[in-house]
DNA sequence: GTCTATATGAAGATAGAC
DNA sequence: GTCTATCTTCATATAGAC
C-alpha cells in the first residue's frame, strides 16, 4: 500500500503525492461524496480530470488503492486534530478534539458520512492496520481508559450525530457558523462536557 | 411504480407483494445492508434466493424498482409509528414517535444508515413524491410548526445519531435493551424532551 | 414463476507505444 | 504521464420456451 504506512504509534504517514495523484484523489473525493464509492467508476474519475482510465491505473494499481488514498487524505486532517488534542491532558484533550473535529466535519460537509457509512470504506478501514490503529488512538482520547458501555454508545452517537448534522437535507440552508455552534453544543451535551 | 402509490395525506400505500416479490425484497434488503445499493447486483440477489436474474426481472422491471420496493417496505414500519404518534397531541406525540423509532432502528440495526446515507436511496427518496410527502409528515411531528434553525439541526442530529448508535463498530457487542435505553436517553436530551 | 440464451454496454485491469 | 487498444468479467436488461 503506497498511500499510508504503519507507524509504531498509530500515526499515519501518507505519501508525498505527485501532482497527478493529487488530481485523481481530489476528483475521486468529490465523486465519492456524490455517488458513494461503489457508485463511482474509474472512468468517471478519469473523465472528471480529462484523462483516460489507463492514466489513472498508472498512478494507482487498483480502485481500492484510490479509495485508500482518498481515505488517508481525509484522515490526515483528523490526525492534526488528534495531535493537538493529545498535547493537552485530562478532560481538556477531549474538548480540544471535539472542537477541531466539528470544524473539519462542517467544512467538508459531504465527506463525513462516507468515512463512517460507506460499506467499501468501512471494510478498508477495518482491514488495514494503520487505519485501525489510528482509529483506536482517536477513541483513546474520546473515551476514558476502559470506558464502559455507556461511554461507547455515547461516542458512537456523537460520531453519527456529526455526520448527519452536517449533511442532512434538513440543514441544507444553514450557514457554517450556525451549524458549528449548534453541533458543538449538542455533541458536548452528548459527551457530558461542560458547555 | 408498483411498490408505493401516492395518497392525499402523505400515506404510503404499498402493494400486496406476491410471495416471489417478498423473497426478492428480503434478500435485497440484507445485501443492501452489507454492500450498499450500488455494491449489490441483481445477480447477487438472484443467487441469494436461488433463482436467475431473469426471474427477478419478471417481478421488478428494473433495479431501481427493487430499491424502491425495499425502501417502501422499510418506511411501512416507520409509518405505523407515525400513525400512532399522530393520534396523540402536543409534546406527547413526539415522545411516542421517538420511542417507536428507536425501537425500530435498534431492531433492524444495519438498515438505519441505508435510508439516510446511501446515495442511491437518498436520490430515490428525493425524486419520488410519495416518499417526499411521507418524510414531510414525519418531520411535522418531530419538529414544531415553523421550527427554527435550531430545531432543524437538532432533528438532523437526532436522525444521524440514531443510525450511528445502532450500527457503529463501537456498539457491536452491546445488547438491544441496553442500546435502546441509552439511545433513548440521549435522543431525548437532544430534542429537549423530559427524561 | 422460472428457466436458457443472448444483447449490449460498462466495469476493473493490463500491454505496449509515444 | 498519458495514450490507444484490448482482455475479461460483470452489469442491466430482454426474448421466448416451459
Amino acid at each position: 500500500m503506497r498511500s499510508a504506512t504503519p507507524d509504531a504509534d498509530g500515526r499515519l504517514t501518507p505519501v508525498a503525492h505527485s501532482a497527478a495523484q493529487l488530481r485523481i484523489v481530489k476528483a475521486a473525493y468529490a465523486l465519492f461524496g456524490q455517488h458513494g464509492v461503489s457508485g463511482t467508476s474509474l472512468q468517471m474519475i478519469a473523465d472528471a480530470i480529462g484523462v483516460t482510465k489507463a492514466a489513472v491505473y498508472h498512478q494507482f494499481k487498483s480502485k481500492d488503492d484510490v479509495v485508500l488514498a482518498v481515505t488517508a487524505t481525509e484522515l490526515e486532517e483528523l490526525q492534526d486534530a488528534l495531535d493537538a488534542a493529545e498535547a493537552e491532558s485530562g478532560p481538556r484533550a477531549r474538548e480540544v478534539l471535539l472542537e477541531r473535529v466539528v470544524d473539519i466535519a462542517v467544512e467538508r460537509r459531504h465527506m463525513a458520512s462516507l468515512l463512517q457509512f460507506d460499506p467499501v470504506v468501512v471494510r478498508l478501514l477495518a482491514e488495514h492496520e494503520p487505519f485501525v490503529r489510528f482509529i483506536e488512538r482517536l477513541y483513546r482520547v474520546l473515551l476514558d481508559e476502559g470506558a464502559g458501555v455507556e461511554a461507547r454508545v455515547n461516542a458512537a452517537i456523537m460520531s453519527g450525530a456529526l455526520s448527519a448534522a452536517v449533511m442532512h437535507p434538513l440543514v441544507q440552508g444553514v450557514d457554517d457558523e450556525t451549524l458549528k455552534s449548534r453541533v458543538l453544543a449538542v455533541t458536548r451535551r452528548i459527551l457530558d462536557l461542560p458547555s
